[in-house]
DNA sequence: AGCGATATTGACAGCGCTATCACGTGGTTG
DNA sequence: CAACCACGTGATAGCGCTGTCAATATCGCT
């Protein structure tokens, strides 16, 4: 046998049309899309539905219409504030919308990341969202299985599952280090942590960029497996130091590591940026307040997520998106810390860089 | 009439059951609960469902056992890293379990919380967390109404709507101050953005050590509306250097202010903590690798994430939750920001606060 | 008035899973 | 040896909603 007694206090579909005189299918009607409701009707449903504080029950209707209104972000890391940004884009266009976001993060595993993709799955997600663009073989094959509109987001790269939106870390980094390059700089160094898939790419740029230069050195290279933060950035400056001393500029892959590196100096007595010039990337907000300015290339996370979202909701609800892969491009915010040898600081942030 | 054809290629419990010879009720308690059948049928049914590619449904699974896996996870800002480590805490602790996460931001708006608190009902959580203690008697209601755990994390405060992880905005900002006076500061500025709650109660905890002190002035409160950042951080102190320039400390509502206080002072030439000292609020990471070394109110973030989290578990799963109300304390990290006057620098952190 | 076209409404069946109870088996007990 | 239990398994009947299509009401037009 069944189920047995009905809680007393439920209110379903059922109670609601009773209430208002008509049938279970006219108020599931009133629900999903009120014009198709008589003006008599509509009233009566809708005072019925507040008298007796219906709530209506995800789980059946995502049930019986066969799809949901969830959207699966995958992000590789909540600590890194890089995301945060982006997500804020991403929570702002869902923002008042009827889908909801099921947020998760890999860690920066691709297995995680197939684990969660399988979990998604379950889910039947109107769309999702996911970071980079180096699934697995498996995890490319479920997402397809999803049989929804897809955005890659932070990078490009041939061969986009559905849609993509990001710009190209290898660029970035190579207008970074032109930069420093063009002021006079030639012994630069490249500070990196944690080394993921974006990492890696800013620092081939740095290769391309100091090997077109004639200045590559592989001794000019450090970087750590563990995660970016400010202390990391000192101590990594510090072994460039040690196994490069003659050391002239620094870039580092992550902001938060250039305010190590200026920290690092301050305690060292470096001059920043006569003595060593520095550039970090992502320009976080505190880079344009430091003493002196930090350089940085500026990203824009905000807009990617915002845009993915909205190229997510366009495909779902039928509006064709045309561009469907974007390049959002970066620019190098020029600050007094990679200021041109016995020059004077610039009155304001000087910009080079793609689309701004 | 209703549906016609069942798509070919769809899987559901029914196809692995009749492949492995087995009741497709068998399969679902396979699923649920390997334990309960027999090892023979356990193989038949794992080889049928891998060969299948089977993937459950979660809206049929949720609503035939009339409750999901889903925690409700409600924060006020994803941009405030404060909210990132918690929810470090929180991912990490559900990982690997079968509950997933749901989370929402509430821009800091006690009607927009309302909002999403009504949509997690729709979902019939298994469970919830949101921040503060400030929700509208309406969203209690609503909270209440979802019948299940609930944890309030971030602060403490009187009448929990069931389970509670914070603490005291009060003491914790009364022992910075505090901290300022035995060091020999009177002239102790406060500067806060935003003005959330929490800010809000750290706010009277200045003016309980200040009054207390007899060294209540308020030109020495200075605070905005506008969501905390380095370079307003700056700005505010600008603002309290015009208001009181004979203030000798200052008091940062967040980390992220102090920082740009200190940047302000290199600007200025202000020498810290000679004739400034610094405090700031959260002890983010950066704090400690500042020149000087910026003296702050540690809060344990990841550690209220993960608790909140192990205690919504225990809840569900019928592990009695004794402590109910959970004081996690703070630790004011004294550093060099905030030496006594002309005293030497510490070799290492001090701390002062409870619980460590 | 009569016609088809359009807007509203309802009946029915079923989405894929699980709660509940019933049943069989084999072992243990008095 | 009947009575009992624990265990594994299955049959049945929904969970609360929506897709589909038919039925009816309403309207503009000739």
């Amino acid at each position: 046998m069944g189920r047995k007694h009905i809680k007393p206090g439920k209110v379903r579909l059922t109670e609601v049309a009773a209430l208002a005189g008509v049938s279970p299918i006219t108020v599931s009607r009133f629900f999903r899309n009120p014009d198709t409701v008589s003006p008599g009707r509509r009233l009566r449903i809708e005072s019925a539905a507040k008298d007796l504080g219906y709530v209506p029950n995800l789980a059946a209707r995502a049930l019986a219409s066969q799809r949901t209104e969830v959207i699966g972000v995958l992000i590789p890391s909540l600590t890194n504030n890089v995301f945060s940004d982006v997500l804020r884009g991403i929570y702002d266009a869902f923002e008042g919308s009827r889908y909801s976001i099921q947020l998760a993060n890999t860690r920066y595993s691709v297995l995680q990341e197939e684990r969660l993709l399988r979990l998604f799955l379950m889910q039947k997600p109107a769309g999702m969202i996911v970071t980079g663009v180096d699934q697995t073989a498996e995890g490319r094959a479920i997402v397809q299985a999803a049989d929804c509109p897809v955005v890659q987001i932070m990078e490009l790269g041939p061969d986009p599952i559905d849609m993509m939106i990001g710009f190209s870390h290898v660029d970035a980094c190579f207008a970074a280090i032109s930069h420093l390059l063009a002021q006079g700089c030639r012994r630069i160094g490249f500070l990196g942590a944690r080394m993921d898939p974006r990492v890696q790419r800013r620092l081939q740029g740095y290769q391309n960029a100091m090997k077109i230069a004639g200045l590559f050195d592989p001794r000019l290279i450090v970087t750590t497996a563990v995660p970016t933060s400010t202390t990391m950035g000192g101590s990594l400056f510090s072994d460039l130091m040690l196994r490069a001393p003659d050391v002239d500029a620094v870039f580092c892959a992550n902001d938060d590591l250039a305010l190590g590196v200026l920290f690092e100096c301050q305690r060292r007595h470096i001059a920043v940026p006569e003595q060593i010039a520095i550039v970090g990337f992502n320009d976080m907000e505190f880079m344009a307040s430091a003493v002196p300015s930090l350089t940085s290339v500026r990203t824009n996370r905000y807009e990617m997520g915002l845009r993915a979202a909205t190229m997510i909701m366009d495909e779902i609800e039928g509006r064709p998106v045309t561009e469907r892969v974007v390049d959002l491009g970066f620019q190098v915010m020029e600050r007094q810390s990679s200021q041109q040898r016995h020059a004077v600081a610039p009155a304001a942030d000087r910009v080079s860089g793609t689309k701004w």
